[in-house]
DNA sequence: TTCCGTTGCTACAATTATCGTAGCAATACG
DNA sequence: CGTATTGCTACGATAATTGTAGCAACGGAA
């Protein structure tokens, strides 16, 4: 990934400067909604977090983190863990439904 | 991409089999959620829909509309053009809300 | 028929993103 | 001192995505 602070990066689909676009962009990532989902309860730790991630490698994990924390959805507290602002406390509860219908749409 | 079915094709994220991970998994890859977000509306033909994404690349596209198919979000009409399902528009309207947060998001 | 224009879709090489493993510096506790 | 956490990074290998070009099939007009 290219060395390039994530407040200058410019997200995919914002060109056009329409929130919703750099939003899906955002939680389009690998990871991102997961992310969310996992830390939708208790803070976790980074590595409580890999683990909830399905082990998923650590150097996503950490990219995820760092695009999340900088459109302020997710906060590293200050004894440790990664836990979800009031912000993406909202954001998680928006796509909350998402469980049911998964329920519903399994085959 | 590998040559292989979306069908024989073993989810990301759905080892537990749990199927909130594998909708988490499908939505979470590219241009999965723009997709099923501009079809909202009225449905559009490959091009038109190229064209709202972006001029993404037809590649990827293709193959996002190939698992949205197989996950019966997705379908072809016969006088051609891409639209939602039933299950796609339920899909759709269960992050809908995404919407008016992106607004109150935008810094 | 032939000529356009459109449709859905694919090939292919180049570029990115992600994976998997290992490990670092900092901190805390005994 | 050792030991075990924490958040985080390096780096080569692999997979996904991009960008450009183009194909075959279909439809309408000339």
């Amino acid at each position: 990934m290219a060395k390039q602070p994530a407040s200058e990066r410019r997200v995919r689909g914002s060109r056009t400067g329409r929130p919703i676009m750099a939003l899906l962009d955002l939680l389009g990532r690998r990871w991102s909604l997961r992310i969310l989902w996992e830390l939708r309860g208790e803070p976790l730790t980074s590595r409580a977090l890999r683990s909830a991630c399905d082990e998923a490698s650590p150097t996503v994990l950490q990219a995820r983190l760092t695009e999340l924390r900088a459109a302020g959805f997710v906060e590293l507290g200050e004894g440790g863990g990664y836990a979800l602002t009031p912000h993406g406390r909202e954001l998680c509860e928006t796509f909350m439904p998402l469980h049911r219908f998964a329920e519903r749409w399994k085959r």
